[in-house]
DNA sequence: CTAATGACGACAC
DNA sequence: CGTGTCGCCATTA
């Protein structure tokens, strides 16, 4: 599996992701067979803000394992936080969702 | 080519 | 149970 089909898996998993609910950076890496590519999970979403057509994939709904919103930063202003909000995703934490209960398992879906 | 970095995660203390 | 370390690997300096 070349970096580029990698990157492209990865967006296809994040374009797949129901609204309402949230999946890990890691759990994205396993099930796209890289259990140690979590970072580079966040990487190829990072490109996304780069990328013209990156604003079409739901990256926000994209959090760590501990539910946190690591990539708001990423966003402007708090629109991670009030998109998830707007979904319907509940927060533990000010920057926290609740993952338990919103959690998404990609290989779930495959 | 080497070194530093990061939208992570697992494990040791 | 919070904090620190280390492994991870593409990308950039």
């Amino acid at each position: 599996m070349s970096r580029a089909d990698f990157y492209r898996k990865v967006y296809d998993v994040v374009a797949e992701i129901p609204t309402g609910k949230v999946t890990s950076y890691g759990a994205i890496a396993r099930c796209l067979g890289v259990a140690s590519g979590a970072r580079m999970v966040g990487y190829a979403l990072n490109s996304l803000i780069r990328d013209e057509q990156g604003g079409r994939y739901p990256a926000h709904r994209v959090v760590n394992r501990l539910g946190q919103l690591t990539g708001r930063a990423h966003f402007p202003g708090d629109s991670m936080r009030e998109r998830l909000e707007q979904e319907g995703v509940e927060f533990s934490e000010e920057y926290t969702v609740n993952i338990e209960k919103h959690f998404w398992d990609p290989a779930e879906h495959l």
